[in-house]
DNA sequence: GCTAAACCTTGACGTAGCGTCAATGTCAAG
DNA sequence: CTTGACATTGACGCTACGTCAAGGTTTAGC
């Protein structure tokens, strides 16, 4: 008992076109390959189609499925692998989810499409490549969960600290004081205690290190980001230069 | 002060593979082209370019995008809807991890990777909105339960009686007869007898409810998944008319 | 002035899983 | 014999780029 390409299909509520594909992709021959090259399939065929069907509603992609089948159709291996990858795609669009009303609530509290990029290029982690080969992976990589676990109540509270920090910045560049003023070096304060409470970061001797801290100032000068977001590079070397300075005194 | 194409990716944490096919679908164009070809990109750009990166980040897709600034980069519309199409995503990933853990669950009791597909159509489970309107959510639940609860075994052993007497439904539809001929009747009992095997059904009498019954057989033309897997709406016809009659004579 | 390194260009394939023509061959019914 | 339903292979399309490939440009060092 076979049946032809159609009738399978309509049989197990798909299409003859996924039918050939499965062909293609050598996930299910045909039983039965007619003398006019008609495809027909019989109930082994069925029963097999029916458990790659129900493996990809469950998500399955047909690389996975053919190999679940192989290996074992009964074994909950291929599955259990597959429930992890489902729950982080879970946790991926929870945060996603928070994140998008997150900004739709700030843009409705008219902030601008910018709300992060002001925080962007003031912590290491939007030089991934660079901290990387300087810092290793692991202190892009823990200071970006760190931030990504904040809660949105947490999460504002930093953009509204780290804002007002960079507007500081802005105003002590503009007021023309120097980088060893009494009032560059207080922001200086302030930016490196905001930087202390990130985990990952380099340290030593319990103290954020002093070349990262140093070196972070110097990507403010060398990576652009920075300076757009401010008044231009001559606000991100006075920041850079206050730093600096701050790290000898007291680093 | 303009960038270089690699430049300005680095700077907005991108690739310039990525600022090319920005380009192309015209989703951010340099905003200069040297005589040599060489693409350099603004200040505007890149802030423009920080914009795209945001929304992407949050799950927009390219058309949306563009879409959103070029309507109003402020206004949140882009990202409700966006947000909507996220939520039911989380839906309906939430209710696949359901289904893969229930998958497990009964794979490790034993049972085996079944098809439930070739019982499709044929009992009202199928139908689940329909059938929890008309005879309640017991219906429903109470048969899926008994369903999912049965053994490989004699999951194996239904399969096979379904499937025979959807064939014999085709058979007898294909060969002309009436809907009140004996073959059609027959039929009807054995489907009548099947059906009473299933537990949480409405009944009257000791016996399946004859509203049941007819409805189902009426269920059966109104929803094409039937007639899909057999000879089409003029089959279902057939099956409902002889589960009508049937019902008249006996119910 | 030459050369190698680094950076630029366009072009095209690959990805997941089919949907959807297109051009053409086959089969059952009237 | 014709018509219509169904079959075949082939190939493009879709998302958002990654990844060569082949070849031109600029820059830095000798």
């Amino acid at each position: 008992m076979d049946w032809s390409i159609q009738e399978i299909s309509k049989l197990a509520g798909t299409t003859s076109r996924t039918l050939r594909h499965y062909g293609d992709v050598g996930l299910l021959e045909p039983s039965r390959i007619g003398s006019n090259g008609y495809r027909y399939y019989d109930d082994g065929a069925l029963v097999r189609l029916q458990r790659i069907l129900l493996l990809r509603e469950l998500g399955l992609g047909l690389p996975a499925i053919n190999e679940a089948l192989r290996h074992n159709s009964d074994s909950p291996g291929a599955l259990r692998s597959h429930l992890q990858w489902l729950r982080q795609e879970e946790d991926r669009l929870a945060r996603q989810i928070a994140s998008v009303e997150e900004t739709i609530t700030r843009l409705e509290g008219g902030e601008q499409l910018m709300a992060e990029n002001m925080f962007k290029g003031f912590d290491h982690t939007q030089h991934k490549d660079e901290v990387e080969e300087r810092w290793g992976k692991d202190a892009y990589a823990t200071s970006d969960r760190w931030w990504r676990s904040k809660s949105g109540a947490e999460n504002e509270a930093c953009q509204v600290e780290i804002s007002q920090l960079s507007a500081d910045w802005s105003t002590a560049a503009a007021s023309g004081g120097t980088a060893d003023s009494e009032l560059a070096q207080s922001l200086a304060r302030r930016q490196f205690d905001w930087l202390s409470g990130m985990p990952g970061l380099p340290a030593s001797g319990g103290k954020l290190s002093k070349e990262y801290f140093v070196g972070l100032g110097e990507m403010y000068v060398a990576d652009d980001r920075f300076g757009a977001n401010y008044g231009g590079k001559a606000d991100a070397e006075f920041v850079r230069d206050a730093m600096a300075v701050y790290a000898e005194k007291h680093l």
